[in-house]
DNA sequence: TCTGGGGTCCTACAGCTT
DNA sequence: TCTGAAGCTGTAGGACCC
């Protein structure tokens, strides 16, 4: 192991030291790795229900237009005989850590972005390992060797560029042929500029659809165009946040340094139902759910909360949020679905409801939450002794051991009481459409 | 075509405090 | 005591990312 540079020689980086790893198709290729008869036809990741999307889709899919956001059904137009998978997020998870298992044994300076994609920076590491390529290609060896999963690596001065190259050195479509890619892109400390300006805007991290429509509207199409414009003209177009990081970025100047350990701001459920809920006995059970499922995340990661916030989507998929600040933060499901409930009752749901969310930002550690003198003296904590005694039970014999009995009044079987997961219903609402791909043992469609 | 889930960050505005 | 400015906090919505 190495040890981290100093603040210094972070911001005042002289060679190309950042390094992006980014893994190829990823839910994609671990379902191919794990059925390996999957291997060389298209195959997608994604919601299973009418109103899933597409999580991830492998090359051979992308040639027929597929690409991730897309919904399930119009993918499944486009390229009817491809193979759909519910997805195993559990699974993701798993192969994930041992990504960054392999990413920390390089260099300590380990910032996860995303289940498959990491910055590193690895300029103290280059003494003991050589060159940041090389290291790279150790990197990609390794990854290789213990996961059986391609990545591509982005190497530059700074993460936006070490981004964008790695996003250059993937595989790519050119009239409905894949084609390889470099594995490994270096764009040198010093020429970040040439490398950026011909670049469309839309190419820069943190410009939408919505940033470039406005940009565009300013004659602004280009990365150089961008660099151009005058920082006050920026900011009047895109605000003054994203004004001052575009203009930095786009003249190369990105001193942002990897982050390892950035903790979690908020933790939160939701979820897009089969069909729009109407009755107000089933919504409620569904806020029962989410508040429980919620709360136990919170108490299993270390976490208290003081904002509780709900969140509804409408048929019309008009979504609204309603949150309200406590004065001591919780990881009590009792609490945190009493406030809920209390916020869920001033909208008019009458119309029904596509989609019911609740989430807990605000985070504190556990143990950085004291109880006040005060709070001892008038808080007898029995709601909060029955969380951990849930929590135990359910440790020993699975989420579907115990539960709200709200869960159990109206269902036929105990599996309801199963805790809604991360993940769990990741991509869409569960239930099934017609489809040709029931001899998946991963999923269907 | 018909739009998921889990996040982060930003903006605007209102109300409160100093 | 009143008033306005500035700063902070809470709330709601939206853009964006993977």
């Amino acid at each position: 192991m190495t040890g981290p540079p100093s603040a210094e020689s972070t911001k005042l980086r002289k060679s190309a030291t950042i390094m992006h790893v980014d893994m190829d198709a990823f839910f994609v290729s671990v379902e191919m790795r794990e059925n390996p008869s999957l291997v060389g036809k298209p195959v997608v990741v994604g919601g299973t229900g009418a109103r899933g999307v597409v999580a991830a889709a492998n090359y051979e899919a992308r040639v027929f237009g597929i690409h991730s956001a897309m919904p399930s059904a119009v993918a499944k137009r486009a390229c009817p005989h491809a193979v759909f998978v519910a997805g195993n997020h559990k699974l993701y998870s798993q192969v994930s850590q041992g990504l960054m298992d392999i990413f920390e044994r390089v260099t300590p300076l380990v910032e996860p972005l995303s289940l498959d994609e990491a910055f590193l920076d690895v300029a103290g590491a280059e003494r003991l390992l050589g060159p940041a390529p090389e290291i790279a290609r150790q990197v990609r060896q390794t990854v290789w060797d213990e996961q059986r999963l391609h990545c591509s690596v982005g190497i530059a001065g700074s993460k936006l560029v070490a981004k964008l190259a790695s996003q250059d050195a993937k595989p790519r479509i050119v009239e409905r042929q894949v084609l390889r890619g470099l594995g490994v892109k270096v764009v040198p400390v010093g020429t970040e500029t040439e490398y950026l300006w011909p670049l469309p805007v839309r190419a820069m991290w943190g410009v939408g659809p919505k940033t470039e429509e406005r940009l565009t509207q300013f004659g602004i199409r280009t990365v150089g165009e961008l660099a151009e414009v005058p920082l006050d003209v920026l900011i009047g177009a895109v605000g003054r946040a994203s004004g001052v990081h575009l203009h930095a970025v786009a003249n190369g100047r990105d001193d942002r340094p990897v982050e390892p350990n950035r903790p979690a701001k908020s933790i939160s459920n939701e979820e897009t139902f089969g069909t729009d809920l109407t009755d107000p006995v089933q919504l409620h059970t569904e806020l029962v759910r989410l508040a429980d499922s919620v709360a136990g995340r919170l108490r299993s990661s270390g976490f208290r909360g003081r904002t509780i916030s709900i969140k509804v989507r409408y048929p019309s998929f008009k979504t609204l949020t309603r949150s309200v600040t406590l004065k001591r933060p919780t990881d009590s499901g009792n609490k945190i679905l009493h406030v809920a409930d209390q916020l869920f009752s001033e909208l008019d749901v009458s119309q029904g409801v596509r989609l019911l969310g609740l989430g807990v930002s605000g985070l504190v550690s556990q143990s950085t939450d004291q109880l006040s003198f005060d709070d001892l003296a008038k808080e007898p904590n029995g709601a909060e002794t029955i969380d951990v005694v849930v929590d135990e039970i359910r440790s020993k014999f699975g989420s579907g051991a115990i539960g709200p009995a709200t869960l159990v009044r109206n269902d036929e079987g105990a599996s309801r009481l199963d805790r809604k997961e991360k993940g769990r219903q990741q991509w869409g609402p569960i239930e099934s459409v017609e489809g040709p791909c029931d001899d998946y043992p991963g999923g269907r469609m």
